[in-house]
DNA sequence: GAATTTTGAATGATCGTTCAACCAATTTAT
DNA sequence: ATAAATTGGTTGAACGATCATTCAAAATTC
């Protein structure tokens, strides 16, 4: 029942109106973490908004939407991170590849209730479109990133392994995959290590532009 | 409700129990990659195997019981198409290592209804710690698998890209981003296009023992 | 006829949604 | 500025639907 503290001033509704949506959207992700999809009432987010029963519906009138809504949410802001990581990076083909990838590995996304979040909207996009499409279209456009850098960087070279869309491809499969490793093991799951990982599958791709010193074996 | 049909010798009653099971599992699996987990009952079930309500608790005692062994069906059923698999192929270690990765794209695992199912588990992994055992437990013998190709492959010529380790959990990982994009992806998604992409980062990282013909750009 | 399997109705619990009442914020009228 | 009226936000109890499970009775197998 977070009130806009008299202290300060008076937060207006609209931004009551926002700061609510995001408490129940936080919420819902927390619950999904913790309890899984199926188990996730409407009162568990309630509850852990610390909000009345009735209220989820007041703001995002069903379930359904509130899903909706959250996987919106989630995907913007995986969205905004690679997006922001490009930005960041150089001009340089090599270092756009990397930051995309290093993007895949920031903890703001690639974290255990995230991840957990994630797996649990994909494990229900078979049944509802809506999630499909939802993910569709983050793909489609992450993949036009990854594709356009990799085009790059075999532009610059002599080059005749896989071809930019293969490699965009493989790029973001293994990064959903080292993911699961995430969820399914999450104890020995290492970021870093699974960055690393896919920089040394990019130097093997990459020979000339991307030349890691070699980990030695455990 | 498939009954031994008069014509063929009775079937027994422990093959009756057997088979019961199997059709209880099936339907279960049919229904998830229909519904979804979160809208799977235990009537759709049962509707589905064409009988009664009550007949689930009576062969799998509880609907978490039935869920349970549904992974478990679903594991096995995976571990027997990459044994197989890899008892097929010769002892020559690229052989081995592309029946691996070939398994992964079988049509008995790598199909839209199996992958559906087996993200709606994940899915729910997070929360459910014994799915996280049956899919760990799973993960940890085809990793070895797949490593001990890796390390064989290397270890015939002189190899200064990754580690078997990590070369097989990057294969490991982009098999399961590339049934992601069956998921996410259904209509765009090709079987062998896929198998082709992960031969061709392996083509890369083992230039001298797998080279492979450049695919066009389109 | 004893044991096992199957049925389907009954049970009790849970869940999403609704809604009347209440309260707070904002606008309008004075 | 103050009061009144309107709009917007919140509550929690109630409702109806759905679901997993139970179980007595019936059917089937041994």
């Amino acid at each position: 029942m977070t009130k806009p503290s008299r202290a300060d001033r008076p937060i207006s509704r609209s931004q009551m109106k926002l700061l609510r949506r995001q408490q129940l959207i936080d919420s819902t992700i927390e619950s999904i973490a913790k309890r899984g999809f199926a188990e996730t009432t409407m009162a568990d987010v309630a509850d852990g908004a610390g909000l009345s029963r009735g209220i989820v519906n007041f703001h995002f009138v069903s379930k359904e939407m509130l899903l909706n809504e959250t996987l919106n949410h989630l995907a913007q802001e995986y969205r905004e991170v690679w997006k922001k990581a490009l930005n960041r990076a150089g001009p340089a083909a090599i270092e756009r590849l990397k930051a995309l990838v290093a993007a895949d590995f920031d903890p703001k996304v690639c974290n255990k209730k995230k991840v957990a979040v994630w797996y649990a909207f994909w494990g229900e996009a078979r049944s509802r479109p809506y999630y499909r499409e939802i993910c569709a279209d983050f793909d489609r456009e992450h993949h036009i990133a990854l594709r356009e850098a990799c085009q790059a960087l075999i532009d610059q070279g002599d080059h005749s392994g896989p071809t930019a869309d293969q490699i965009a491809t493989a790029i973001a499969a293994t990064t959903d995959g080292l993911w699961q490793n995430l969820l399914i093991h999450p104890q020995s799951f290492d970021r870093e290590e699974a960055k690393q990982n896919v920089y040394a599958i990019l130097a093997a791709i990459f020979p000339r532009q991307l030349a890691l010193r070699r980990v030695t074996a455990a």
